[in-house]
DNA sequence: GTTATGATTTACT
DNA sequence: GTAAATCATAACG
């Protein structure tokens, strides 16, 4: 299991290169789910206008962001779909990591059982709000940090061929919109957007 | 209290 | 390609 404290590091963009290949382990409903993460997106809480805690600001919604890194941080977005993140760095400092794709590895039935699929398709677990309804992850795991059992992260084992494109649905960002902070799998079929 | 909107997805035309 | 779904949150009065 990856430690809170590799999570406390200063660079939230390497982090978020570095979690593409790892996986998440959740515990949920007596099973034991284990999916591989494929593609994650930084933000920055200093020159970066696309995240919430951008020029500080902080509201009861990012509250966990300026918590210390190794947390979890859900919220809610167009009122449908819940966005899983990882927050990252030291209290005070609110970067995050958002998941934005992730690959099964182990409990698919329940995933596919989540997403009313017949079967496995890329979509059952691509797409950051996707994942969240495969996984049963909702705000009720807002905030709790990745050290438990029943949600962590375990360390890769072999290292993936990593490809870095612009961040996706930040178009209000302005020039930050450009940065090469989406990192994915260039060989999981399980990606967002190539 | 009221209003506008989003780290999206899906179903249409 | 365009739009609807849908609601907590943030901004404003």
């Amino acid at each position: 299991m990856l430690p809170i404290s590799y999570f406390q590091q200063d660079d939230v963009v390497r982090l978020a290169r570095e979690l593409v290949g790892c996986l998440l382990v959740r515990k949920w409903q007596g099973q034991e789910l284990q999916l591989k993460i494929t593609e994650t997106e930084a933000y920055r809480h200093y020159n970066d206008l696309a995240c919430h805690a951008a020029n500080s600001h902080r509201t009861p919604r990012n509250a966990p962001m300026f918590e210390s890194g190794g947390r979890s941080y859900v919220y809610l977005c167009y009122g449908i779909h819940h966005m899983f993140n990882i927050v990252t760095n030291v209290k005070g400092k609110a970067d995050a990591i958002l998941i934005r794709a992730l690959e099964p590895l182990q409990g698919e039935e329940i995933m596919i059982r989540q997403r009313n699929h017949q079967r496995l398709q890329t979509n059952t677990t691509a797409g950051p709000g996707n994942l969240t309804q495969a996984t049963g992850i909702t705000r009720a795991q807002n905030n709790i940090l990745l050290n438990s059992s029943s949600l962590h992260i375990i360390d890769k084992t072999e290292q993936p061929d990593i490809e870095a494109r612009t961040r996706i649905g930040i178009g209000y960002a302005g020039e930050d919109t450009q940065l090469p902070w989406r990192f994915y799998d260039n060989n999981s079929p399980y990606v967002s957007k190539r």
